[in-house]
DNA sequence: CTCAAAAATGAACATTGTTCAAGAAGAATC
DNA sequence: GATTCTTCTTGAACAATGTTCATTTTTGAG
């Protein structure tokens, strides 16, 4: 065999531990909490030692932040799964989407968005590219629903606007400071959206 | 001296102390966020023991929740004095109001909302009711501007708003995923009321 | 002043993130 | 296949930090 297919082996035996390791991190996250997380947990649970996850992720912020990146990448992909026919359709489809996501993956989401660095360590560029690029999902069928405004003007409008759904799902999910009861939630940020379009002088949905 | 002056001058040193530990851990929080929070360092620099700590509060959320408790009062007391003559306008005053507060106290806020209780006990419940007594305040202007409307249908309509409001701030302070630009923020958030209340039918502020 | 109750203390403990020297496993060379 | 060099793995030891509690100190009544 040659060199390529050697390494390969060893990279394969790797990657499998290594997403072994994220599967089991993300796992103790969903069910129990960011707080739940040990080093020494998802060791035992891997069946390898401490040292070899530090030899993965660094510290521990670079196993969470691992398992972050992949929450927003799921995020993402799941938006942007969106039909994109009709905009005022695909508005609403994707705070629905969103709120999909969060009720699936609450506590997921939360980490993605609550977890505070060590020290005072700057946040990963990328995730925060990633978050940003979720976010500016909702500027290309305002752009069309707005054709004469300006480009900036509804950029704006359009993080403020993901702004305003995020801040009602996080806040409608969480169990204790119930803002919006969950079941009524889904209707209720539909209708939300119909509002603020029809303030923004856009028909509302047939 | 009888019963009551010595009784009350000792609660008088104790609640002193107990207002020192609370501004303490308060300077932490604000300044370098709740995870720098240290009981030792909190009781090294009251000038008492880690014990003393405990002896006042139970245990280390105890201590943030105390924290917490005064800051969903000082975010009441700053929301319920938006003059409110003109519901239009105290709509915006509030939204105003709370992005002040979110401004000036950012660290705080996120401890009332981020903080996680250990292991699994259960939020306070006086906590949960503040927050909710904060949120309720838009009911009573959206009431008088919407008096045709089913008064859960406004009650619903006030906490989502509410809810769209603190999505909107706490991702625009967000130092890291600016959602929305920080200078923008005021100005936009104004627009997003007026856009938001037009959508229900209402006249824009003048 | 004496004494019993309350409060304060901080050493010791438990949990958990982190490091690193030593050993195991693998790859390369002959 | 033996040897050697590199890389990975291990887990004991360490450090930071929340928590407990037996001991000491302080307090206030008689």
């Amino acid at each position: 065999m040659n060199i390529v297919q050697e390494e390969s082996r060893r990279d394969r035996k790797k990657l499998q531990r290594r997403a072994l390791l994220i599967e089991i991190a993300r796992r103790y996250i969903a069910t129990k909490g960011l707080r739940s997380l040990k080093v020494r947990d998802v060791a035992e649970a891997a069946g390898c030692s401490i040292g070899s996850v530090y030899n993965e992720f660094g510290d521990f912020d670079g196993l969470i932040l691992t398992v972050n990146r992949e929450t927003v990448q799921a995020l993402t992909a799941r938006l942007k799964a969106v039909p994109a026919d009709d905009p005022l359709r695909q508005l609403h489809g994707l705070a629905d989407a969103y709120l999909g996501f969060a009720t699936e993956h609450a506590n997921l989401l939360r980490s993605l968005f609550e977890h505070r660095m060590e020290d005072d360590r700057p946040f990963p560029e990328d995730i925060l590219a990633m978050v940003m690029d979720a976010f500016v999902l909702m500027h290309a069928p305002l752009v069309r629903l707005l054709p004469d405004r300006d480009l900036d003007d509804v950029a704006l409008l359009s993080r403020m606007m993901f702004s305003a759904v995020h801040g009602i799902i996080s806040l409608g999910l969480e169990e204790r400071m119930v803002a919006v009861p969950p079941e009524k939630l889904r209707e209720r940020l539909a209708q939300f959206v119909d509002t603020h379009l029809a303030g923004l002088g856009l028909t509302r949905k047939a």
